[in-house]
Formats: structure tokens, C-alpha cells, sequence
DNA sequence: CAATATTTGAGATCTAATCTCAAATATATA
DNA sequence: TATATATTTGAGATTAGATCTCAAATATTG
């Protein structure tokens, strides 16, 4: 885990903003310090959800604008974690890594494994294209419910 | 490519849905049909608007039922081309294999890597879970694109 | 401080997916 | 075959996520 502090977090948004000619504004403030802190694995209407509950105050087209840009900033990845909704994690402060996800109880593992990404490169190589990002998804049945099921 | 005759496919289909309590209706046969001839990758609202052109009438729910029925089956596989709706694809007359989208002319690369395959039966086992389904998306741009561009 | 540019928020709109329920169809039973 | 029972369908309503619109608010520049 690669531990980077809140303020200097707050500086690479900034410089981000600034050398794309856009402001460090109190809603986009609002909406980093709270994935800097808070949130790892979201979506957007849990997000939203989340700071309604909090009394931060951000409207939820703003919402949305601010992730597409801290996206763009490289701070959010998508991951494919269910089909009709964008997923999103913060990986600021995270080593890269993929998921494992149990379709009964919605639990997500993470894992990171050189060997698999060592692969993604060599595929990507071998068809000439030059990667902008990828996903592992694994999906199934974690052992503390496949033991539920059995008594 | 495992190439399997159309009507052992829907000896398969009609077998899966007599164990289940189903009938083979025209309804069901007509998207199942369509899927073995036409479709590899496709999302729910695609294969609607090509059944439609093609006059063949079944109700937008319909399809909706049935490809859930596909999916229980094992003829479709869910894919995560895209973050906001369910893309699948046919998947009883083809090997196994993965996907690289290009971002910037959406054409899919498929790809079959043992290895990669690998690492992810050994994540899965490492952590415990038994596999159901899994995923892998490589985005990037192409060669083609990357050489449009330049000119 | 005025002029200009950017950003926000409320609500409308769009789209994918699901749900509802009466009518139609299929299946089982007599 | 006729009748009863169960399943399936389709039209349209509903839900939910995401995006768009545009006037008002805020920030930046000269
Ligand atoms: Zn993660
Ligand atoms: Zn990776
Ligand atoms: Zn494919
Ligand atoms: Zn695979």
C-alpha cells in the first residue's frame, strides 16, 4: 500500500486542474477529500448517497462531471464490478491490483499477481496495441459462503 | 473455433429447457436461432433493433427473459466491453478466449492465452473461491488507429 | 472594478433494464 | 378431444443510472 498524504494528494489535483485551465473549486474539493479518505470501490449514486448523508452539499450533475475529470487526472480506474453501473476506485494511494468478487454476498478481494499483468502486456504486444488500461474480473463462490450453504 | 451444426445447438437449447420446466416456444426459438447465425458480441438493445429489421417479432421483454435463460444455459457469456450496459457473447461454437477493445474504433480483438488462463484458476484457488465466471478486458488503441492519426 | 470565462444546480431528458398483468399459448389430465 | 391448469407473451408503465440544458452563481482576467 503506498501511502501518500492527504495534502500532497491534494497537490497533484491541483496542478492537474490548473495545467487543464480549470479551478480548484469548494465542490470539487468536497467531492476529492472525500475519496481521498473514504472511498475506496464506489459508484456514482452510492457516492452521491454518501455525501447527502454527510451534508456535503454537491450537486449530482457535478458529481458526475468531477469523476469523469479524476478520471481523466488518472486518480479513478472503472472496474467492471457489475454490469449496469460504472464502478469506480480510487487508486491514488493503492498498488495496482485486480479483483475477485463472490456473486453471493458481494464481497470483493483484491489480489495483485505480476505473473497475470506480465500476460496482459505480452497479449497486447503480440496484437500491437498499445494499452490505456485493462481489467481482471474473477467471479464465484468465496468459502465463508459456500460453508453457509452446506449446514 | 468448435464448430457445432445448428441443430445440435438447439437440441442442447431444447434439452436445457425441458429439465427446467420450459417450453421451446417460437419466441425463444427465434432469438436462439438468430444468436447461433448471426451474433458473436452484442448488447441487449443491438440484437432487438436486428430482430426487428429482420421482421421477426418478439417483444422487447422477451428477449430480455431469454437471454437470461441463454446465460443460465451456458450459450451466452457476459462481457465487460462497456461500463453501462450488458454486452454478450454467443458462446457454444466458439473456444474460449478474451478481448481487447479499441477506445478510439471499438473494434474487439480476441485472444486465447493458456497462461493467462492460468493465473487465474491459481488467484482463485489461492484465495479460496471457486470460479463461476471471469473476465478480461484489455483497452488501448489499435495499430490502425495509432497510424490514422499520425497522418 | 468591470468584462469575460467557468462552474454549478435544478430539473428535463435519454437509455437500459425490469416489472405488471391481462390475454394468448402451451401442457397435462380426464 | 375437451377441459383445466400452468406458462409465456407483449404493450406499456416503471425504475434507475447517466447525461444534458441553461440560467444563475462564482471565479478569473485585464
Ligand atoms: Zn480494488
Ligand atoms: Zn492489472
Ligand atoms: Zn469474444
Ligand atoms: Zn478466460
Amino acid at each position: 500500500m503506498v501511502t501518500l498524504d492527504l495534502q500532497s494528494l491534494i497537490i497533484r489535483f491541483r496542478e492537474y486542474l490548473q495545467n487543464k485551465g480549470l479551478s480548484y473549486t469548494p465542490q470539487r474539493r468536497v467531492i476529492f477529500e472525500y475519496l481521498c479518505k473514504e472511498r475506496s470501490h464506489f459508484n456514482t449514486e452510492e457516492l452521491i448517497a454518501s455525501l447527502r448523508e454527510k451534508r456535503l452539499k454537491v450537486s449530482r450533475a457535478t458529481v458526475y462531471r468531477t469523476l469523469g475529470h479524476l478520471e481523466d487526472a488518472g486518480f479513478l480506474r472503472q472496474v467492471a464490478l457489475n454490469s449496469t453501473q460504472i464502478h469506480y476506485e480510487f487508486i491514488a494511494n493503492t498498488k495496482h491490483h485486480e479483483h475477485v468478487v463472490c456473486e453471493s454476498c458481494g464481497s470483493i478481494i483484491e489480489f495483485s499477481d505480476p505473473q497475470l499483468e506480465e500476460r496482459i502486456e505480452a497479449v497486447a504486444a503480440k496484437h500491437n496495441v498499445s494499452i490505456t488500461r485493462h481489467n481482471v474480473q474473477i467471479f464465484g463462490i468465496c468459502r465463508r459462503c459456500r460453508e453457509q450453504v452446506k449446514t
